[in-house]
DNA sequence: CCAAGGCCTGAATG
DNA sequence: ACATTCAGGCCTT
C-alpha cells in the first residue's frame, strides 16, 4: 500500500475546514448539509442518509499531488509531518454559510454560531441513538428573519446569510454548475454573494467546489508567507487589496502548481499547531 | 485604484 | 472590576 493512501481523520477534521464536528468515543461525528457522517479512525464513513459522499476526496492522487506541491523545504516538512491530511469535500451551502460566518471572527465563536443556526433552523434527527440538527437548507435560511438569524450570535453577518441563502435558493448561484466551471468564473460568481470576498471565496471553492488551485489568504497564511516565503512572495503593502490578492495568488500558483490548495492546507495546519491553536 | 474606518460579538488581555 | 484589543474579512466612503 502506498503511504499516501493513508487518511488521517483526526488531522483532517482538525484543520480549520469544518466546524460542526465532535469526537464520540472512537468516532468522529459531524453534520454535512442534510446528512450526518460518522467516521472511524480509518476513514470509513457511515451516514444518516446512507449517501455515498467522497468526503475525503479519495480520487485525488496524493502521491502525485504531494510530489507536485513539494517545491520547497517548508512544504516538504509539512507534508511529512502531516501524512494523511486531506482536503475535505463539504456540502457547498453549509460551507458557504460557515465561511461567511467566519469572517473577522474566531474558531470558537464560529462553531457556536453554526451550532446555533443548526439548532434553530435545521431539522432534528436521530442517528445512532443521538440527536442531531441537520444544517438548514437554503429555503429555510432565506425565509428566516434577520432578527432570528442575529439571535444566533452572528451580528452584522445576519443579512449576508439571508441574502446568500436566497441567491442559492433562487438558483442565481448554482453550485452544481460551478463545480464544472473553472477557477476564475467560479470565483467571480461567488464573490457576488454579499459577505463573500477573496478569502471566503477561496475557502468555499477549495473545500466544496473542487477548485484545488484555490489558496485562501487569511491572516495566518499572510504571516506564513512573510515568515517562510519573503523572497518568493514579497509584497510592499501591509493591507492586501483585491488586486494585490490576485497578484499574490498568481505567484503562488506559479510556485506551487495546480494543487496549491493542498500546500495551503499543510502549511496552515503546521503553523497553527505550532501556536497550539484550538480547532473545535 | 487605494487607504482608512467601521462593524456584531465575546473571549482574552491590560 | 472595567476598558481595550483581537479574532481565519468585508463593505463603504
Amino acid at each position: 500500500m502506498q503511504e499516501n493512501c493513508v487518511i488521517n481523520v483526526e488531522n483532517s477534521i482538525n484543520s480549520g475546514q469544518v466546524f460542526l464536528w465532535k469526537k464520540n468515543g472512537d468516532y468522529w461525528v459531524g453534520v454535512n448539509g442534510q446528512d450526518v457522517l460518522r467516521i472511524d479512525k480509518n476513514g470509513i464513513i457511515e451516514s444518516y442518509q446512507n449517501l455515498k459522499t467522497d468526503f475525503f476526496r479519495k480520487n485525488d492522487d496524493l502521491d502525485e499531488i504531494i510530489k507536485s506541491i513539494s517545491k520547497d523545504k517548508t512544504v516538504r516538512k509539512a507534508v511529512k509531518k502531516y501524512v494523511g491530511l486531506r482536503i475535505l469535500k463539504q456540502d457547498p451551502f453549509q460551507c458557504l454559510i460557515s465561511f461567511i460566518v467566519s469572517s473577522n471572527s474566531n474558531i470558537q465563536k464560529i462553531k457556536t454560531n453554526l451550532e446555533n443556526i443548526s439548532r434553530k433552523f435545521g431539522t432534528k434527527i436521530e442517528f445512532e441513538n443521538q440527536e442531531f440538527f441537520l444544517f438548514p437548507d437554503p429555503e429555510r435560511l432565506g425565509k428566516a428573519s434577520i432578527n432570528e438569524i442575529t439571535s444566533c450570535g452572528v451580528g452584522y453577518r445576519a443579512k449576508f446569510i439571508k441574502e446568500a441563502a436566497n441567491m442559492i435558493f433562487s438558483k442565481e448561484i448554482d453550485f452544481e454548475s460551478l463545480k464544472k466551471s473553472n477557477y476564475f468564473e467560479t470565483k467571480k460568481s461567488i464573490c457576488s454573494i454579499p459577505g463573500v470576498g477573496n478569502k471566503v471565496a477561496d475557502c468555499i471553492m477549495l473545500f466544496s467546489l473542487n477548485k484545488l488551485e484555490a489558496f485562501p489568504l487569511d491572516r495566518w497564511m499572510i504571516r506564513i508567507l512573510e515568515k517562510y516565503y519573503s523572497n518568493e512572495f514579497y509584497s510592499e503593502t501591509k493591507t492586501i487589496t483585491e488586486k494585490q490578492y490576485n497578484i499574490l495568488h498568481e505567484k503562488i500558483v506559479n510556485h506551487f502548481g495546480p494543487y496549491a490548495g493542498y500546500a495551503q492546507q499543510f502549511l496552515f495546519k503546521m503553523e497553527r499547531e505550532k501556536y497550539q491553536k484550538k480547532w473545535l
